[in-house]
DNA sequence: GGAGCTTTGTGACCTACATCACATTTAAAG
DNA sequence: CTTTAAATGTGATGTAGGTCACAAAGCTCC
């Protein structure tokens, strides 16, 4: 499929555009390919663009002072990926985002988004939706931290998505779940 | 300051709307009263406002299955508090919302949002950045959690919402932190 | 098909925080 | 003002997960 069909079928779960509204929406997104590896967005740079994911996965990330490293959030195909603190608020990027393997992705500025919003009512509903779904899973997560277990944590997390599991090493499964890796491996061995 | 004034002056932070369109979305809040330990949102009712509130302080919270209660959010003027998730997806809410003192608040029903986000524009615009705000504030406590020790994280807290000090008693702010009272009480103590 | 990466496994030991138990203080309510 | 409940303090002890160290696989790239 092609990266304009996948997104027009992720926005048309949330919201109805015409094909002529559809085809101007996308004319603003620039598709660029990474390989795995490469960074997207890295501390300290101004954010200027948010990322839909076409193929690949990526990662966004914070690095600790001791070089510990905590994964925010994964992206497979149809997610979005950024560091929205700095790219609502035109700050410098306190956040990293790369590629776990190569990727493909759709480019969408801020000053972009904020001019379909504008233009198009119902871009701003896909937008507001699209973030409501981030916002009850970001509560579900700090949940889930508060609450469970790494063990339960790790099975909740596959169990949402088993995609993960083939692409994603394991010492990064462990840094989503906020685990050492050792710990980690101990689960299901030993 | 009126109920009225309050939400003005909020949404104005965020978007314009002319006082006729103020007017008409002010007409959609219902204003209720509410004491002290009483509840506004229990698990397994269905849910169908969200609450903006304009003097107070709520509380959201999850108890899991060992009677253990997890804050999630504090809600003081001019926050918004509901299950967002059973008030998205029309289910059966799966948290609580509670006063922590005699709270006045303003009510939007779902159904009522959707609609003034139809009709105005500028509204979907406000709710999209409330959303945004939530969000980012949802994964900077993720970061907290993961990165920081309760010692760090309760004066974050109280540095980000020192109102919350005189408030809240500490047995709450520990739920919030996730993290034992009694750890919490020998933090500053001992 | 080795040289040199990255990823994973495993033991030994450490620590932050939990849990339980009970005392004490503070606040609410009759 | 007294009675009951809610919030807090503090000791003793338990445990999940962290840290350090080193070994063993897997990949990847000449």
């Amino acid at each position: 499929m092609e990266a304009k069909e996948i997104l027009k079928a992720h926005i048309a779960k949330l919201t109805i555009l015409t094909d002529e509204q559809f085809d101007y929406f996308f004319s603003h997104f620039k598709k660029k390919s990474f390989q795995k590896g490469q960074a997207i967005i890295t501390e300290g740079d101004p954010v200027d663009c948010e990322y839909f994911v076409i193929s690949g996965c990526l990662k966004s990330f914070y690095i600790n002072d001791d070089l510990k490293m905590f994964i925010l959030q994964f992206a497979m195909p149809t997610w979005w990926a950024s560091d929205y603190n700095a790219l609502y608020n035109h700050t410098k990027a306190t956040i990293n985002v790369d590629c776990i393997t190569d990727a493909e992705v759709l480019c969408l500025t801020d000053a972009d988004r904020e001019k379909l919003c504008k233009e198009l009512h119902n871009a701003e509903h896909f937008f507001r939706w699209r973030t409501n779904k981030g916002y009850v899973a970001a509560q579900k997560r700090l949940l889930s931290f508060m609450n469970n277990n790494v063990k339960y944590r790790y099975e909740e997390l596959l169990k949402l998505y088993p995609e993960l599991y083939n692409i994603v090493p394991k010492n990064l499964i462990a840094a989503y779940l906020g685990v050492s890796r050792e710990t980690l491996s101990r689960l299901y061995n030993a």
